[in-house]
DNA sequence: GAGGGCGGTTGACCCTGATCAACGGTCCCT
DNA sequence: AGGGACCGTTGATCAGGGTCAACCGCCCTC
């Protein structure tokens, strides 16, 4: 696959050499027709830690992919509160609800320093009828976010800590695995205070909890470096049955 | 607007004359083509409380429309539990998630006698071409519909009991307004059961909250019969500053 | 109209997780 | 190396809401 029997420019090569082309948009496009789409995707300067990819409320020209890093979106309340409502990891894909109105919904801040590529909506948009599949494409990204929502709704509703804890470990892994990292072993993108704002508890239960998980020896825990020691008993904290599908 | 310059058949009268028109699908298409649109629009017979308009998993033909009633989009738990993570007013989308792989991915349940139309999702697609505008429309709902998930998330995200159940009540009254309906005196459609479920509380909570904004006079209650008497308390109750948008 | 089921309310008690507080380790900066 | 900020952990206490239980009123059926 690293071969190349045509002249491809650097431009064009960005996507069909990309690690993430299998899960990103570039899936629903043909091999021949790849260049095209590749036309329209831009590949941004990393961005540091902390500092925003986007603000709610600015105009939006596109959509991004996780090049590499990571980004949580959030909800920034009145009383200056935030409350983040999603975490995006390599391959995924963020900023799709803004494609109906032009204009961004959540702010965006990364996490560690990292890099995406965007797409902007009127060139997608302008490709939809060349290639129906992208179309179909999109709508499924936009009804997987929605899934993604309902899953945490899941999660939220009426589940002790440690469920919340374990079951949010499981779905971390997972997703790493998919896209093709080590999901047993990881470094976690969130610090405690982005995990327990995300899983609606407090900072020190969260500690606490993932303690009780170190102690359990289901995890093996180093600060933000976490290793997956017993699937099983991870599944049994988090209240799942084994076999039960984790995500979605 | 109730006047026909046209010879209208029944059918071609549906959209046109419903009273749910601008909110609906046909908000993004022009007068003159709305015959085209009202002809893949079908009227379902009415739904029983308590019985499935759908099941997770079963395949999906289209888009629904709630023309009066209300409907709950529940996930299943392996358990046996449900979990409510949408409700459904008139006028109101649904199902949209359904349309990348032609499949539910919820079940939906009527709260009461309902009853809803259904737009095919392959029709849909076929006129998408020819009213640009309604794939635009159809992107809108479904970036509303995260929008309000992300809504939601904040409120189960670390918020007390009367926090969420105000808020709800809040959102609720707003959506009922939106449609036409009176939005300060109102039936609820979910039982306390559901409301709790939705909000992650328990039942006795629950009833417990919606007692203490009665007894402070910001509500009138008899059983689902819900009246409110104060907004300001009410959102002073649900933590949000007056002036404050409530929903999404 | 007796009986039973269902939905909702209320009371008493208890437990999980929030809150307050102190401490330890790591990193960064000079 | 010292100082300080930041992140994470741990301990002690407290309260919000979960849990268990009884009860009430409405509706339905027979």
């Amino acid at each position: 696959m690293t071969s190349c029997d045509h002249k491809a420019d650097t431009l064009a090569r960005r996507c069909a050499h990309c690690s993430l082309r299998r899960l990103c948009l570039p899936a629903g496009i043909d091999r021949e027709d790849l260049p095209n789409l590749e036309k329209i995707v831009r590949k941004s300067p990393p961005i540091d830690e902390g500092s925003f990819l986007f603000h709610a409320g600015e105009e939006s020209h596109g959509v991004y992919v996780v090049r590499f890093g990571s980004f949580k979106s959030i909800r920034m309340l009145a009383n200056g509160d935030e409350q983040i409502v999603g975490v995006h990891l390599p391959g995924e894909v963020f900023g799709l609800d803004g494609m109906a109105n032009r204009r961004f919904n959540l702010d965006s801040v990364a996490l560690e320093k990292s890099g995406v590529c965007s797409v902007s909506f009127d060139q997608l948009e302008s490709i939809f009828d060349r290639f129906p599949t992208l179309n179909r494409q999109v709508m499924g990204m936009m009804s997987r976010e929605v899934s993604e929502r309902h899953s945490h709704q899941v999660l939220m509703g009426r589940r002790s800590a440690v469920e919340r804890v374990a079951l949010f470990l499981l779905r971390y892994s997972e997703r790493l695995e998919s896209r093709g990292f080590v999901g047993t072993s990881f470094a976690l993108s969130l610090s405690r205070q982005d995990l327990a704002n995300y899983l609606g508890l407090q900072i020190e239960t969260v500690s606490r909890t993932i303690g009780k998980l170190k102690e359990q020896n289901i995890l093996e825990v180093d600060r933000r470096l976490i290793s997956i020691e017993s699937f099983e008993h991870l599944r049994d904290a988090a209240g799942v049955d084994q076999g039960e599908a984790v995500s979605f």
